[in-house]
RNA sequence: AGGCCCGUAGCUCAGUUGGUUAGAGCGCCUCCCUGACACGGAGGAGGUCGAUGGUUCGAGUCCAUUCGGGCCUACCA
């Protein structure tokens, strides 16, 4: 049966009937009355608004390697995809797509809005599968749910109301951080500051009734406008003498207190701080001491209002400057200097945050994280890599109350009712149909949303649910894993721990597996907004996703950022198509032997694969011996990478073990044998080597889902057999490893690279057969030669090779030693003896320096007495032998 | 201001409890378009591990100091 088989792997041609196939297919879906052992992930959020690029690739990557390991080893896996993100994130397109056609979102009216949203989501939702479709399989799909879908929403009332009836959510008029572009609250986390250079200006206050003034230093001088006091520190002698006085405030003409407060830094400045209450979050709490009023100078969108005065209308920069010039002109203003400070800006739009009074829903943290932090201090939660697990603390015993309302449309809404009569809240799991206090029907829901992080925090219970007692719940959670970035560890990783363990008693995953950032190869960030980001949907069509997926995995290093810079992915790509060569290797060469009679079913047989490796003449050839050990011992070391996340460690040993052991020895080795005209020997041979090919792309598996998945179903497997990712997954099969198989071949492998070694120095072509002359004083390494003379003949382009125990005394040729053996090939050009000197000359130095560096330590008595037994025997074994390599080399140097 | 991380071959990075001439991929040099693969094969050159000092029989690996780069947290007007 002759097979058509691409010349080259074509991913493009490969990857869509798998990813179809994966998506439509419910491999992952997780059955809870299935037995054995269960391994549930949470997916951190994919974004779908377009902001997708290699650094969001990387959770994906991570988890579903892990899955498709668990799988393979019989677990039932379950994943808790983000798709929470999506809904919001759903709401967000639209608002853009809206505001692209000049409509503003709020002059809709919220439930046209959320009648827009509904419809893009079914239009689009077929673009976005078929985004997710060419970006891979990485994003499991069939399970979406989108945030405001009623059961989300209600767990997400069901929540906010618990928390409301123990006390720890509340209102409070607290200062907030303001964004004037985007018109929301922010919270702490979702304020970046940045460094940037500003202006100390000092201004002078006169003293009310007296010739006297102070001087007060601010870097925002458009706020004095608000001014309502100026506060000198309590001790301080300079200003003792005014505290109790008044001060003039210049342009406004107000009066306002000097009052004295421990929180002026004496050394700052002048040591004198005008208070604004209403514009600064020292000076609202400072207000609040010193019952000071407080007046907002400044409207929702940063320009300055009626009480302002002559600078109302004016934005609040131009206000500034407007500021400076007048006092300025009016002689108050004493001096300017150059002061960096660190601004705090919208991480959204990168506007300037404005502090700002205002009421807002607010969240308790102390009580939520205590129990949070316990969790990780016990190891109940584990955080990798450890030290992000200081950072944890840090953050967790610092804890600020969270402000979670936002002034946004995209969100879940607060479930509280605002009484148009008596102005109570009402906040219930339903809409009330009337107020609680007063009886009266005029009510009017909070038109704000929640911090999409709250309900976010939810997900690993809201998902399986909760609040009912479910089977998914009890058999699924707590999850197994939770893998993300660290850049997210506060706003969602703590976030989900602290409602986790509050609501379910139970922390929310055992383990977090924080990964590194992705930056393009400048060191920057990947980021849509600074435009750094890379489009993996191009990459991966032109590389295909297998080698997307083998690059970051192999890059995955865990504690150090991971920098994109595109040669990986060709290495990644040139892997697959190595493997997929092969293949066809066997394949072809398959057809041709099968014409005499034997074919794939009984070579490669689910039943013929588990009997390997094979025996001919009584014996497991010694290439099969040694690449099922090494087969071997790669699972075992692939196996450990992942069960400690190092993707890197396992993507490495994979390759190691396909491309070198596989690839380049062990197919060139059994070549000319499964052709092997002696029928029984060819069919040992090619059981052997199906067997290892299997096993080598279910090892491969996780790192390269479609490729290996195409290349399985070649193969014959049992009836109903439906994916790769079902079948098992290779262990280190005690069996298999063979020490002595290893050392042999590893020794002809060393005879072979030192023979081609010479080849290449004499520059000959590569066709060209010489003979050459083997020997060693070690019977068991002639015998080996010998048994495998064939071999070494081919590998290393022989005519002939002699075997002697002793080097003949024939000066000449070239020559290669090791503490083993010597090779010479006889050959009559000289060789460039002037190279050939330099080169053992080079090798003479090292060795010499080795030799010792080891006769010193050994010579040493401390260091016999205290370093341990396997160290000093293992120093003098290679001692010997670098001995006899020395004076292998002294001599040739000598000869020539 | 405090905390964390990084600085190993030209480039991007590995290097788990300190232990035998420090590894990989890409790039580079030489030879080969051989029937699986030029997205390939064979061979090779190239680092003394940012700097200094210390601990130790022994340090890329631990400690201190220092220089350079990055990140996070922070209410200094």
């Amino acid at each position: 049966m002759a097979r058509e088989i691409a010349k080259a792997y074509e991913p493009q041609l490969i990857e869509p009937r798998w990813a179809e196939y994966w998506v439509a297919d419910e491999l992952f879906k997780a059955d809870a009355n299935a037995p054995g052992p269960v391994f549930s992930i949470v997916i951190p959020p994919p974004n779908v608004t377009g902001s997708l690029h290699i650094g969001h690739m990387l959770d994906h990557t991570e988890i579903d390697i892990l899955t498709r390991w668990h799988r393979m080893r019989g677990y039932n896996t379950l994943y808790l995809p983000g798709t929470d993100h999506a809904g919001i994130s759903t709401q967000r397109v639209v608002v853009k797509q809206l505001a692209e056609q000049g409509i503003d979102y709020r002059k809709l009216g919220r439930e046209e809005f959320e009648r827009r949203v509904w419809k893009w989501k079914e239009e689009s939702g077929g673009k976005i599968t078929e985004q997710m479709r060419q970006i891979g399989e990485s994003c499991d799909w069939s399970r979406e749910k989108f945030t405001l879908s009623p059961e989300l929403s209600a767990v997400v009332r069901e929540v906010f109301v618990r928390l409301y009836e123990e006390g720890l959510i509340y209102r409070g008029y607290y200062m907030v951080n303001w964004c004037p572009s985007c018109l929301t609250t922010l919270s702490d986390l979702e304020v970046v500051h940045e460094e940037r250079p500003g202006t100390l200006w000092h201004i002078r206050y006169p003293v009310v009734g007296s010739s006297e003034s102070l001087v007060v230093a601010t870097t925002r001088p458009e706020t004095m406008l608000g001014d309502t006091a100026v506060a000198v520190h309590p001790e301080d002698e300079r200003y003792k003498q005014l505290v109790g006085k008044k001060a003039m405030l210049p342009l406004m003409n107000r009066e306002i207190p000097i009052i004295a407060d421990a929180m002026v830094d004496r050394e700052f400045g002048t040591g004198a701080v005008k208070i604004t209450p209403a514009h600064d979050p020292d000076d609202f709490e400072a207000g609040k001491r010193h019952q000071l009023a407080e007046i907002n100078v400044m409207t929702d969108d940063a320009h300055m209002n009626a009480e302002a005065g002559a600078y109302a209308g004016l934005d609040r920069f131009e206000a500034r400057k407007k500021v400076v010039e007048d006092l300025k002109s009016l002689g108050l203003l004493v001096k300017t200097a150059e002061h960096t400070l660190s601004l705090g800006l919208c991480e959204r739009c990168k506007t300037i945050v404005e502090p700002r009074a205002s009421t807002q829903w607010f969240c308790k943290m102390k009580p939520l994280a205590e129990p949070a932090i316990a969790a990780v201090e016990s190891g109940e939660i584990r955080i990798i890599p450890e030290n992000w697990q200081a950072v944890y603390f840090h953050w967790m015993k610092n804890i600020r109350e969270w402000p979670i309302s936002r002034q946004l449309w995209w969100g879940h809404r607060i479930p509280a009712w605002h009484c148009r009569d008596d102005g109570h809240i009402t906040v219930a799991r339903e809409t009330p149909a009337a107020c609680e206090t007063c009886g009266s029907k005029h009510l009017v829901q909070d038109p704000d949303v929640l911090d999409t992080w709250f309900s976010s925090g939810l997900w690993p219970f809201s998902t399986l649910g909760w609040p009912g007692d479910t089977q998914d719940l009890r058999k699924y959670y707590p999850t197994s894993v939770l893998i993300t970035g660290h850049e997210i560890l506060f706003f969602w990783v703590a976030r989900m721990a602290m409602l986790g363990i509050h609501f379910t008693g139970k922390v929310p995953f055992h383990t977090v597996y924080l990964h590194s950032i992705v930056k393009n190869a400048e060191g920057q960030k990947m980021s849509k907004s600074k435009g750094t980001g890379i489009d993996p949907i191009d990459v991966n069509r032109k590389f295909g996703t297998d080698a997307m997926r083998f690059t970051l995995a192999s890059m995955a290093a865990p504690g150090s950022d991971l920098i994109w810079t595109g040669d990986r992915i060709q290495s990644s790509r040139n892997f697959a198509n190595k493997i997929w060569n092969a293949a066809r290797f066997l394949f072809v060469n398959l057809d041709k032997f099968e014409q005499g009679g034997t074919g794939l079913e009984e070579l490669a047989s689910p039943e013929a694969r588990a009997g390997a490796p094979y025996q001919f003449n009584g014996n497991v050839p010694l290439a099969d011996a040694w690449l099922f050990s090494r087969l071997a011992n790669t699972a075992e070391a692939v196996n450990d990478a992942l069960a400690n996340y190092r993707f890197h460690e396992a993507a490495q040993g994979v390759y190691q073990f396909f491309w070198g052991d596989f690839c380049d020895w062990y197919i060139e080795w059994v070549k000319p044998e499964l052709q092997s005209a002696n029928r029984e020997r060819a069919v040992v041979a090619w059981k052997n080597i199906f067997a290892a090919f299997d096993a080598a792309l279910r090892l491969l598996h996780p790192l390269m889902p479609f490729l290996t998945e195409e290349l399985w179903h070649q193969m014959p497997q049992p009836a109903g057999a439906k994916s790769i990712a079902l079948d098992k997954y290779p262990e280190a099969r005690a069996e298999w490893k063979n020490a002595q198989a290893e050392e042999r071949f590893s020794l002809m492998q060393e005879v072979i690279v030192a023979l081609r070694n010479i080849r290449a120095e004499m520059k000959l072509d590569s066709k060209k057969r010489i003979a050459a002359e083997f020997s060693s004083l070690d019977a068991g390494a002639r015998s080996l030669i010998e048994t495998n003379r064939d071999g070494v003949l081919r590998l290393a382009i022989l005519s002939d090779l002699k075997i002697s125990a002793e080097r003949s005394p024939q000066p000449g040729g070239a020559l290669r030693s090791t503490s083993q053996f010597d090779l010479r090939i006889a050959y009559e050009e000289v060789v460039d003896a002037a190279a050939e000197k330099a080169r053992l000359k080079k090798e003479f130095d090292g060795l010499q320096k080795a030799v010792a560096s080891k006769e010193r330590q050994l010579a040493d008595e401390t260091f016999r007495s205290r370093a341990p037994e396997k160290i000093i025997r293992g120093l003098e074994a290679t001692l010997s032998g670098q001995r006899v390599e020395l004076k292998k080399i002294v001599e040739r140097l000598g000869q020539l």
